[in-house]
DNA sequence: ACCGGATTGTACTTGCGGGTACATTTTGCC
DNA sequence: GGCAAAATGTACCCGCAAGTACAATCCGGT
């Protein structure tokens, strides 16, 4: 079906286009008819790629923006060992979050995509696994270096953090304010390190 | 415009049927038809008590569930005092979750509604300040009964706390599974509390 | 050059769901 | 009992957005 590199790269427009929109006017408000116009093409370039429609598109822009999210978090999930490199990621998080407003891409789609839908459930339950991975070596590393408790289960602890995270980006969404996702994630934080003054 | 007993009766049953066809189907799939067959009413009544259609609808939804979760909760929130309590909180809020799988009222409510509503958004906004208030009433007794550390910020704290509530309630509606949100709240509880073996 | 599949444009259908119009009945009240 | 307002029933409208049909065009391989 996709074969040619003029095809995957409409593809591609396609779905940018719906992430972008779907960032700036959430998921529900996103028509197709809206990422035909943004992404310069037509219903049926749509429906070629897409032929199962928008559940499918929203799928793929949901593996999309994870991808990104990840690829930005990389170097700071490698690297969490000391209290800094905590606080930086946290601050990060927070950071990006701030500036997006309530557009956090994962956030959104996490929250919208696929209550229901099976797929987009799978889709979902692996993400949030994926990235509870990274955030329990980064507690292994961090105990490893005794620089967190190592009575802690780590896999239980990145779940919370993760959950945490998805929490601060809901209230986000729901009430404009960013302060809530700052005060549970230091809470974690200082769960898992310390006190500040330790 | 509503004074008869009869009317108020019939407000109230479309607004107990759109709560209930909420929580078993989610807000996007629940149409006001939907609504009005489950009520055993027409159309003509829901635009008569809802003259400004379904956002308006969504919103009185909201309160309800909010009085319901309030009224469910208290007991537990008043007694907010000794490790036992907050477990037993803590407990009552999963098993709840639980049993109600992805339909918990408040977190659908609050995740779905009025993005970008103004007016919704303040409702949950008002509706997350009154818990937090009531957690953070809570987390002071406990300080003052010296089961908690008094050098954690009460008001930050409770706004961690509902935060993760909010949380794995998002991860729940996402993935099915409960475990997420009882990670968060029993790490929470073991910050403001303590170890388990203190 | 030319063939066939990939790609794209245009115009349409269709169903659903929010919202409206208006007629009819019920109810509280004097 | 009678009347006005409240409450309810029925039948509709209308717009939107998902999805389809089909024709036209591009493009790579031989």
């Amino acid at each position: 079906m996709v074969t040619t590199a003029k095809g995957i790269a409409t593809r591609q427009r396609i779905v940018e286009a719906a992430a972008a929109e779907i960032r700036e006017r959430g998921t529900l408000a996103t028509t197709l008819d809206d990422v035909c116009r943004r992404s310069g093409t037509g219903k049926s370039q749509m429906f070629h790629y897409f032929p199962e429609g928008r559940e499918q598109l929203l799928l793929a822009v949901t593996e999309f923006e994870a991808r990104h999210v990840f690829d930005d978090q990389q170097p700071y999930l490698d690297d969490l060992v000391s209290r800094a490199a905590w606080e930086q990621w946290r601050d990060v998080i927070v950071d990006t979050c701030r500036r997006q407003g309530p557009h956090c891409p994962l956030g959104v789609l996490i929250a919208d995509v696929g209550r229901y839908s099976p797929a987009a459930q799978a889709v979902t339950t692996q993400l949030i696994r994926r990235w509870q991975d990274a955030v329990r070596t980064g507690i292994e590393a961090t105990q490893a270096a005794g620089e967190a408790d190592p009575a802690l289960d780590a896999d239980r602890t990145a779940a919370a953090v993760i959950t945490a995270i998805q929490g601060g980006v809901s209230v986000l969404l729901s009430t404009g304010s960013v302060d809530h996702l700052e005060a549970v994630l230091s809470l974690c934080l200082d769960h898992l390190l310390g006190p500040v003054g330790q």
